[in-house]
DNA sequence: TTGTAGGCGTTATCAC
DNA sequence: GTGATAACGCCTACAA
């Protein structure tokens, strides 16, 4: 196998020792013009490219790659928030490593693992729900490290969040604003954190206005559009409800589909924008918030960690607005 | 800076040699199971883990690392691309590392030296439709690679395609079926080659009908929605288009504003499905085609090449598929 | 300003 | 079956 040519080979080429090879590749500026010219040449000759592996080795030097383990690439959710984060880290000369966990914690730890023994700098985490070994107990502990859309365990560790809880009051005060009675709130297992966050905010905003909370209009079990189009149907037909909180955008999804089956709609706000809010009729109003900047603000707090420094909160709330585009109202 | 422990560290604690050390790590089987159990006990003390980039820069090794360049991760077709890749690539053991260029030549040049520099084994990748060095003059010659979605010049290495101009075609055909005379063509600049096949095929299928391609009818300069929708009024308005070949999603999603913003539609069929094409009204008949198989094949290709294998085929065209909706029908 | 010597963590060689 | 020793490509003392 070719392994291309070392900085050896630019050395005797350009008729150098090595380590003024090596100074001038790592841009010194000490070095006889004349001697400069030959090695860029050589290397030109050569077609020289420095192993930045061979290098991260060395004491203080470090591989400046991160890590970002998040569910599902595929997901537009993800995929947002990944873009974020490499553009702020590729603007600091870092490269990006992504991997998703499909929300298994046994495959999440593989990754973790990889990414560890390939000695990224940094790690930007989206946990899986369930499993996955606690992090306290991993030895070696972690490197520098950012959850996103998690909450890091009794502040051992930094994080950032969506205003979750505000974003679910809200969205229920508009429904509740329009005369509804019976909001419904269907969304995916309480185990989720943003889940629980979710549907606690909904409880409040009933209680502030002086509801009770019906457990038979909360639906925790919904995890594909189908099955959110289904719990729908029931609320509607079976429940009696006159409004729903579709608690993420599969669930706004399937309540869309329900819609459309039977032929007949009711006030609906969503959490997460999606792509084509916009274009159903009539457009889908959703509680959301900039994933790609959730991206790149924990990427800046992973930075700060690396350059040694203290990020100024353990927990960072980004805020969510209310994008109001007229399903929520009961007329059209 | 602490840098964690090292097989010499391991080795001492379990009062091995370096060598059995290494051994047992990688998993050798001649190996005295007295010293064997020493070792994992010292591994397990210490929080050992190989440090893989170190284990790269020897001769025969490599960093099992891939590099993934598209234009944008937070497009849906280059996420859905790269998950594709991803699944593909985790299941042999490669870590990938995914960066987007922004469709700008400069960028995917630093790129790619970058990811060189981290020494991938291979890399996949989506060219910029502008801009970049040629290929052929890189010093050294690039390592095992496949381009995705745009064709290799001249031959010269791998490339997984989707068939375009068949795709282009059956969309024209359906609207021609529909009694349509002046289908309107909207789609992004000829310079993208996906683009020119698309417009290639929708010329055939007219040529094929017995008409003539009438360039008033073709908009080659549409790059945002708003551009698309704005395209789409002038066709109508102006061009008496009385059907519409959306040559991408983002053209798609723009007659569809246009549609909404005049109370009018006409006969609709895009290229590459979106996210709630079946929730438009009508729902929106697409040519599509599974993006995820298409980075499954790619990467399938750049394994077999590093595995030493000659893959089938340098270009590879995958088949697309009409999805009929309801959008290409002139009533509802 | 330049070069020499040594070590980073790992694996391969080849004796024992 | 096991272990000294020598690379791999690079960079940093330190000496010249």
């Amino acid at each position: 196998m070719n392994r291309g040519p070392t900085m050896v080979d630019v050395a005797e080429a350009a008729s150098v020792s090595l380590k003024t090879v090596s100074r001038y590749i790592n841009g010194a500026t000490n070095i006889d013009p004349k001697l400069a010219e030959r090695i860029r040449e050589a290397v030109l000759a050569l077609g020289y490219r420095r192993n930045l592996a061979a290098a991260s080795i060395r004491p203080g030097w470090t591989s400046r790659m991160l890590g970002l383990i998040i569910g599902d690439l595929g997901n537009p959710y993800y995929s947002t928030l990944a873009r974020g984060v490499e553009r702020e880290v590729h603007e600091r000369g870092y490269l990006l490593t992504t991997a998703s966990s499909d929300e298994n914690g046994q495959r999440h730890d593989e990754l973790i693992d990889r990414m560890l023994e390939q000695r990224v700098d940094g790690l930007i985490i989206v946990p899986p729900y369930t499993g996955g070994r606690p992090w306290n107990e991993l030895r070696p502990p972690l490197p520098p490290r950012v959850l996103v859309d998690r909450p890091a365990p009794e502040g051992d560790g930094y994080s950032v969040l969506a205003d979750n809880a505000r974003g679910a009051a809200s969205a229920t005060e508009v429904l509740l604003a329009e005369g509804a009675t019976r909001i419904a709130f269907v969304g995916d297992s309480e185990l989720i954190s943003t889940m629980a966050e979710r549907r606690q905010g909904y409880e409040e905003a009933l209680l502030a206005a002086g509801l009770e909370v019906d457990l038979s209009l909360v639906d925790h079990g919904v995890h594909t559009d189908e099955q959110a189009a289904g719990a729908v149907q029931r609320l509607l037909d079976d429940h009696g409800a006159d409004a729903i909180f579709a608690a993420n955008n599969r669930a706004a999804i399937g309540a869309l589909r329900a819609f459309r089956a039977r032929g007949a709609r009711v006030p609906l706000v969503g959490f997460d924008d999606f792509e084509s809010a916009e274009l159903t009729s009539p457009p889908t109003t959703v509680v959301s918030h900039d994933i790609a900047h959730m991206g790149a603000v924990a990427a800046g707090t992973l930075l700060t960690l690396l350059d040694g420094g203290v990020p100024a909160e353990q927990t960072t709330v980004l805020p969510v607005t209310l994008q109001r585009r007229g399903s929520e109202l009961r007329v059209q």
